[in-house]
DNA sequence: GCTCTGCGGTTTTTT
DNA sequence: ACCGCAGAGC
């Protein structure tokens, strides 16, 4: 049958057509940003199949679960949706938990060992830090488990820390000599839980693929193939376990961008993709230069910018589309200002080229400037979704639920233990979990036995205490009985009943509250379709331990909830990797901001910072707004800004760059590709001021022509139309209208057209004609 | 053990 | 400006 199974590279270009027919041997894809990369994995896959690879043996790690998501249903239309599921693809965490699960018992883990992310690691170590009665100032949490992660991250265990002196004399340097007990602790606690951390994930494959020469040949011998995608983001653990699994057969293949590397901070080795031909034997290189994504300005731009960095692969990224419009920068002079701007430049947009929501994204470099955007937005009644920054699994209601879940499948998991011995209140207070967390550690057994057995041991607690920890118990094994009977949707709905979390919100019904209980609920209804989608599935049953598999590594870029629905999304840089969109703005150019201030101290740190700006700007299809403010408020209070080095940077041909005028007002952006370098949207009477290059006289005429058109509209046509009315656009043909609202310039109507629907329309723009 | 208040750190990015 | 936490008082 696969013998049968065709696929039509028609559609791919040569440079992406020649290593997707590569068939084995170690090759690099050196794919510049919107050049089809993902098309050729996808397209590679299934010619691998349909050369009669099995599908089992094909192992694709990818930086995203929606990366995987989309590229196994695209693998699944061109191959059959029944192969695809085969395939073994996701984000490294995510596949490599997967295999842990089976191989767990080898290592002394549990099959179903809990994830700790990285607010339990965070609460252990500072509980650590707490026990081992060390300066919390000295030893701040943060700051150790950035060092254990790195130390992991790197493959160093506790005993290579030991072992090392240089390591140990640097915490020494840094005043924290007990940074190896810590870490010696905090590894030995996690065990004892039977919980892997994020870093674990990956170490302990890494452990097991080394330790276990029976295991390492079985998964080498079972992934024939493997392709990695987003290669420059690799840490050293990932970078060796992709190595290992790939050395009998060398059947390699990574996709990458060097320009795009922006993960340093979290142990990524821009190395890895750089020395790449080092690694492997007859290593065959393709690049992909051609850029499908964007207009040439964009392109242009982009590259402008990145040529300013000195560590890179050269490439020449290009593209054929249409020139497009120049890159609008704008001074503002304040944050909230910067967001009114962008929420009427949406507005205008959305109405001038009836453009949706969803074609509108708004980058950040930090979290925190959400704030400024999202209320200029909800003032102009523009839905937005923000992405990142406190996800649906982190929050406070969110996590004692889960809490439950997780003690009930496992209930060495000490975190979950600690976070909801007392959550509803029960009398359990901290000096009674000190005392356990000593008892426990005295008998080397977990929390959870420590309180079974807290009558036989001297817990030096009195009888009404005991009494509320065996209730505590109780109660917990209770559910652990229910759970070998219920799946995963009844014992969560049994949960929250039986511990009236529901009541205790609502007794107390502040706003906040209220949206607890309605993430609780979100949480359940999310529960209940996991739970019918695994009992369609032949191998699964839909319990909680399956449910609990994997939840800790679903983020928000992973929910598809709402993904039909018409919103501007608002998410970090770094989110926003991987993704298009035609209309993007980039906020907060400013000095100390983006670059941050953090990285101005080396150059590498730079060149990152830089590599993000790149990554920014490329999002964009059709056009880009840049923008910074002269003030802006942070850290509580208004300071200064500068702008951004990276404006200077980009080349000064592709770009329209606005300062503020004596009559500053907010006025959108109207098309300026067709009178470039002016203030486009002034009218007559201030345009002298503020342009920083002459307009040709073609083009003043033009603009002229342009606003007594909009004039016209706005005298004849819009004051004319009235509710009731039969009237013709252009685009969407006959109508009625339905309703006016708002009044001169910013007069709406809502007409509702034969053929096209309801539409709400901007009668300055809508061009309509009375019938 | 619980609750209120004041203090200090926070904001670089995330699987 | 906001949140989480420690310490004091109940």
């Amino acid at each position: 049958m696969k013998d049968e199974l065709k696929i039509n590279l028609d559609t791919l270009n040569d440079a992406q057509r020649k290593p997707t027919l590569h068939k084995n041997g170690p090759l690099i894809v050196i794919a510049g940003a919107g050049s089809g990369k993902t098309r050729v994995l996808t397209y590679r896959i299934a010619y691998l199949m349909s050369q009669g690879v099995d599908s089992f043996s094909i192992l694709a790690l990818t930086f995203t679960n929606k990366a995987a998501r989309e590229m196994k249903s695209r693998i699944g239309e061109l191959v059959g949706e029944s192969e695809a599921k085969n395939l073994w693809m996701g984000t490294f965490h995510s596949v490599f938990a997967r295999l842990l699960r089976s191989e767990a018992e080898k290592l002394g883990f549990p099959s179903n060992f809990t994830i700790y992310d990285t607010q339990d690691s965070d609460r252990l170590i500072a509980s650590i830090i707490k026990e081992m009665g060390l300066d919390k100032d000295l030893y701040k949490y943060k700051q150790i488990r950035t060092r254990i992660s790195s130390f992991k991250n790197s493959l160093i265990t506790v005993k290579a820390y030991n072992d090392n002196p240089e390591l140990q004399e640097s915490d020494k340097m840094m005043r924290r000599p007990e940074t190896g007990a810590i870490y010696k602790e905090y590894v030995s606690r996690c065990f004892k839980a039977g919980a892997m951390d994020f870093d674990d994930l990956l170490l302990k494959t890494n452990e097991l693929l080394n330790l276990f020469p029976d295991v390492l040949a079985k998964y080498q011998e079972r992934f024939r193939y493997i392709l990695v995608d987003e290669y420059q983001d690799t840490n050293h653990s990932q970078y060796l376990i992709v190595r290992a699994l790939a050395d009998r057969y060398q059947n390699i293949c990574v996709v990458g961008d060097d320009a795009q590397s922006i993960y340093a901070f979290r142990g990524a080795n821009i190395n890895n993709i750089l020395n790449f031909q080092n690694d492997y034997s007859d290593v065959t290189l393709y690049r992909l230069e051609q850029n499908y994504r964007s207009t040439k300005n964009i392109v242009n731009a982009a590259n402008s910018i990145i040529s300013h960095n000195k560590n890179k692969i050269e490439k020449i990224v290009w593209t054929s589309n249409e020139k497009g419009s120049l890159i609008e920068i704008n001074q503002l002079p304040t944050d909230s200002d910067e967001g009114r701007y962008i929420a009427s430049n949406i507005f205008e947009f959305k109405m001038r080229e009836h453009l949706k929501n969803n074609d509108f994204v708004v980058l950040y470099r930090t979290n925190a400037q959400s704030r400024a955007i999202e209320d200029a937005l909800r003032k102009r009644e523009i839905t937005y979704k923000i992405y990142g920054g406190l996800s649906f699994y982190q929050r406070k209601e969110i996590k004692d639920i889960m809490a439950y879940l997780r003690l009930v499948i496992n209930n060495k998991d000490e975190e979950s233990l600690k976070r909801i011995i007392n959550y509803p209140a029960r009398g359990i207070g901290q000096t009674t979990i000190d005392k356990l967390i000593v008892a426990s550690k005295k008998h080397s057994i977990t929390l959870f036995e420590t309180i079974k057995k807290a009558k036989e041991i001297s817990l030096n607690v009195n009888q009404g205490t005991i009494t509320k920890l065996e209730n505590f118990v109780a109660l917990i094994e209770r559910f652990q009985i229910e759970n070998e009977l219920l799946d995963a949707f009844e014992i969560t709905d049994l949960i929250i009943k039986k511990i009236g979390i529901l009541k205790e919100l609502k007794n107390d019904a502040t706003p906040e509250n209220i949206s607890r209980i309605e993430n609780i609920e979100e949480l359940l209804n999310g529960i209940r379709d996991f739970t019918e989608g695994q009992k369609e599935l032949s191998d699964a049953s839909g319990n909680l331990d399956e449910f609990l598999q994997d939840v800790a590594l679903i983020t928000d870029l992973d929910n598809k909830n709402d993904e039909n629905s018409d919103k501007v999304s608002l998410m970090t840089i770094h989110l926003a990797k991987g993704l298009e969109f035609p209309y993007v703005f980039v906020v907060g150019l400013e000095e100390d901001l983006f670059p941050s201030a953090l990285s101005l101290n080396t150059r590498v740190e730079l060149e990152e910072e830089r590599r993000l700006f790149y990554v920014a700007l490329t999002r964009a299809k059709k056009r880009a707004f840049l923008s910074y403010t002269i003030s802006r408020y942070r850290w509580g209070k208004i300071i200064d800004a500068e702008p951004s080095r990276f404006i200077d940077e980009i080349d000064k041909e592709y770009v329209n760059h606005v300062k503020i005028s004596n009559n500053y007002s907010f006025k959108p952006i109207i098309d300026t590709s067709i009178f470039q370098k002016t203030n486009s949207t002034k009218t007559p009477e201030d345009k002298s001021e503020s342009k920083i290059s002459n307009p040709s006289i073609q083009q003043l005429s033009r603009l002229r022509k342009i606003r007594q058109e909009n004039l016209k509209n706005d005298n004849n046509i819009s004051i004319k139309i009235k509710e009731g009315m039969s009237v013709e656009h252009a685009r969407f043909g006959h109508g009625t209208v339905i309703n006016i609202e708002g009044k001169g310039s910013d007069k709406k109507a809502i007409i509702n057209f034969q053929s096209s629907g309801v539409k709400n329309l901007l009668l300055r723009f809508a061009k309509l004609k009375v019938k």
